[in-house]
DNA sequence: AATAAAAAACCTGTCATACAGGTTTGAGGA
DNA sequence: TCCTCAAACCTGTATGACAGGTTTTTTATT
């Protein structure tokens, strides 16, 4: 396929948005499907006309957006759906100050309150049984906080996963870098052996009620505990 | 706030990741805010001892992540956050089916329907304005759905910039992409010229109840927004 | 001295070539 | 038919070159 040289459009010009594209078009027009493989850097710089340069650079700008997949000496793949790149944009945007944490918490609020009226009412057995079993993993690491946030971020994942929506996966697991960053502040803030205690009663709230499959307990108790870490949050001081 | 680095690549080896993960880190110890500009390619190749190439391949992905921008003789540059990389992710995710349309609505009500919420809230004048023009440049083009498309997608983002929360800007934005390819679609199913105009009715009753300040009433008629395009989406045979 | 014009210094985009490892393929043998 | 292994192919990285842009410095002018 030829691509026109239309504008100098800020995004559009330069042989390797071209090549992105080109690339992405090959994709959908032979219908590849994860796992699949690309053609090799040199028959795509062929194919294109244009040193093998920027077919790499393009490859690489598609690797950052988790599109594709590279592997030494293999050729490139398509990729699963991965929340990798999502995560650093968003990173990105707290760093700037484009984005503030109470901000992320309020989309958080929204997207998980939806997530486990659909987890409540859709999540199979085996799935009921990872969600309480990491409730009770973040009971258990009570004195490591490390461990502790790890097993939160998972049981959120967790939910996020029963509803059977991939996009609320993505847009959860797209949080979890700045949440790395932020939960500490927020486990500090607690600083009462009860406040911590409640926190872990409230995600065990929340997993008793997703595996009753009920809805209204477990929008319930996600609110609470929404609730509670903006408080903590606001309570550090966090703008 | 203070934050630290948990630059963890899933592809931990290579110069490259390596690159892309000082770069980053030299943005945030800086604290270089968006439009700041970077070191040069040769300074850094030097810095990290690498050669230009993987430097340029760093720069790339980050650019490809919208972290950075590029610009030809000019030094990159720390940019803002932008739905481009999340609209691209999104796309790749349906046409690869891994994502399905209607799990892309559920997604959309449960945020839209916040953020009208919040945009009756603390939508200022200006932005009243603006929501409403659109809802009515959308009844003026009624015969040509490519405009038709393009204000309504102006309109959605309208809103989600008056909940004056970035992330739900970005979400909504991230949408957009492969909102452009299933439109049509939705807009096709709508034979009877009745369907369609309630469809444009539904907007300017949005538009209305967000200029009036009226939350209930906003969330009301985005719901069934959402109602009837899902329903539109179903009769197109969309799975 | 202030300012405008011109030149030098710097930068990025792209190409070509080279080579050190991985990976895939295919020919030939068991 | 199945296995082995070397040839062919591929990616990651480095180096050098050169054509435009851009920024900074210098020089000329008012």
């Amino acid at each position: 396929m030829q691509v026109q040289d239309t504008q100098m459009e800020k995004n559009g010009a330069g042989r390797v948005s071209e090549a992105i594209g080109a690339i992405t078009r090959h994709i959908r027009e032979h219908e590849l499907m994860p796992g699949d493989r690309l053609p090799s850097e040199l028959a795509l710089s062929k194919d294109l006309k244009v040193s093998r340069t920027v077919v790499r650079e393009a490859f690489r700008s598609l690797a950052a957006m988790r599109i594709i997949e590279l592997n030494v000496g293999k050729r490139a793949t398509v990729a699963n759906i991965d929340h990798g790149a999502m995560s650093l944009i968003i990173e990105h945007g707290v760093h700037t100050e484009q984005i503030n944490v109470q901000q992320i918490y309020d989309v958080r609020r929204t997207i998980e309150t939806r997530i486990v009226t659909l987890a409540a009412i859709r999540r199979s057995d085996e799935e009921a049984k990872t969600i309480l079993k990491l409730a009770q993993a973040m009971a258990d690491a009570l004195g490591s906080p490390e461990q502790l946030m790890e097993h939160d971020l998972s049981f959120h994942l967790a939910l996020a996963q029963a509803s059977r929506n991939p996009v609320f996966e993505l847009i959860v697991g797209a949080f979890q870098g700045i949440t790395r960053q932020t939960w500490p502040i927020g486990w500090k803030s607690r600083t009462s052996e009860q406040a911590r205690q409640t926190m872990i009663d409230t995600h065990l709230r929340i997993a008793n009620a997703v595996a009753a499959g009920d809805p209204q307990q477990a929008v319930e108790a996600m609110s609470k505990h929404f609730d509670e870490s903006v408080h903590a949050l606001l309570q550090a001081g966090l703008s």
